[in-house]
RNA sequence: UACGCUUCUAUCUCC
């Protein structure tokens, strides 16, 4: 078991989930018991990817076979409920462990801060610091960073550098990852100037940029049109040894549609392949998105077939991206059949799909439409999410 | 009883 434990861990650390949950099945066919780490193992695959049922079914798995949870148990759970915001489960979770004798350490808290700031519940963010102090666990960078991520995220970033001072007060240095957050929620806030402040003060202090700073920048830069500043950016990304990676070609698709370079966009993603990389889910939903803003939508639907075909799942953001490049257009019947076929999967409709079935309306010039669709949502008839 | 494999934070997409 512990041969399988090993190849299971390399599986999950290379995002390789299917692969080990077939390691996980081909060890029980093997007859062999898995064992408390393994259990542990696969909560956390299945908590970063599938149904929550299944991680709640192998929980429920795990104690029927006599296999008691630990503290790696219930912090794994813990974890697995920020993906789906699922706050109420994870005070279960974290009730259950104090019943069963498990003492929360630093990780259990740090996830129980990142599921809130995740959620936006920046007020029980901040009591579960509070309770952290109480039960003798200060808290550490990783609770800052988290905190500070949940406030730049928001658009707090006035609140995430008061936070980054509180840490350093204590002595806790603030590292690439606190910077980064903060440069990201200044860029975020639409407060570039504060953003370079950010990056003087993170060299100052000697923490080394690192490509996630770099792909930052180079979106912060782009998306504002200062071209001449994104290359520096990119020499600067070069000349401190770091390679790019899908983010930064991402990044550089996401700001060519944000300019509405329809050329450049083309050449880019042309040039993306061309350098070996294959494109990821985010990657079509950031296509779908610029070719939409370039006033292509027959592109951006090229794309969306191209995803489906390619085996890639459509997620929340590929379907409200169709429906914003369907609703710039006006196409509202096209847009209403996307939002019945989302209705009928896993990806049910939230508020921005019906904005832009609004939206889709409204260009549409179907004002009658427009209206009952606003009146069944604020009647209640329909409930987004 | 202890220890070992397993759990927490940043950058791109839904304008």
């Amino acid at each position: 078991a512990h041969a399988y434990n090993l190849l299971i861990n390399a599986c999950s650390r290379n995002g390789k989930y299917n692969d080990a949950t077939l390691l996980f099945q081909e060890m029980q066919e093997q007859g062999l018991e898995p064992n408390l780490v393994t259990y542990n193992l696969m909560l956390s695959v299945y908590g970063k990817m599938g149904p929550w049922d299944r991680v709640a079914g192998l929980f429920d798995e795990m104690k029927n076979r006599g296999i008691r949870p630990d503290e790696y148990t219930y912090n794994t759970l813990i974890g697995a409920c920020r993906r789906d915001s699922l706050c109420e489960e994870a005070i279960i979770f974290f009730d259950e462990m104090k019943a069963v004798g498990c003492k929360p350490d630093r990780v259990t808290y740090n996830s129980l801060l990142d599921l809130y700031g995740k959620s936006r519940y920046h007020d029980e963010a901040l009591n579960t610091l509070q309770e952290m102090e109480k039960n003798c666990c200060p808290p550490n960078i990783v609770a800052y960073n988290t905190l500070i991520s949940a406030y730049s995220k928001a658009g707090f970033y006035c609140e995430a550098i008061a936070l980054k001072d509180t840490m350093l007060s204590k002595g806790i240095h603030p590292d690439v990852f606190t910077y980064t957050s903060l440069l990201s929620g200044c860029d975020k806030a639409g407060r570039p100037g504060k953003a370079m402040e950010i990056f003087k003060e993170m060299k100052n202090a000697g923490c080394t940029p690192n490509l996630c700073t770099y792909n930052t920048l180079i979106g912060m830069y782009g998306k504002k049109g200062k071209f001449e500043e994104m290359m520096k950016v990119f020499d600067e990304l070069r000349s401190s040894g770091c390679t790019t990676d899908i983010v930064t070609w991402n990044t550089m698709l996401s700001v060519f549609g944000q300019n509405g370079m329809h050329v450049e966009l083309s050449q880019v993603f042309k040039e993306m392949k061309a350098a070996g990389f294959v494109p990821e889910r985010e990657t079509f939903n950031t296509l779908i998105c610029a070719y939409s803003r370039c006033g292509s939508v027959e592109q951006a639907m090229t794309i969306y077939r191209g995803m489906l075909k390619s085996g890639l799942c459509p997620d929340l953001a590929t379907y409200n991206a169709v429906l914003a490049a369907l609703a710039r257009e006006g196409l509202w019947k096209q847009a209403e059949k996307v939002l019945t076929e989302m209705k009928g999967g896993r990806c049910k409709p939230n508020e921005i799909s019906y904005c832009s079935l609004l939206n889709a309306y409204a260009n549409g010039k179907e004002i009658k439409r427009m209206k009952d669709l606003a009146d069944d949502i604020y009647g209640g008839t329909i409930y987004p999410c």
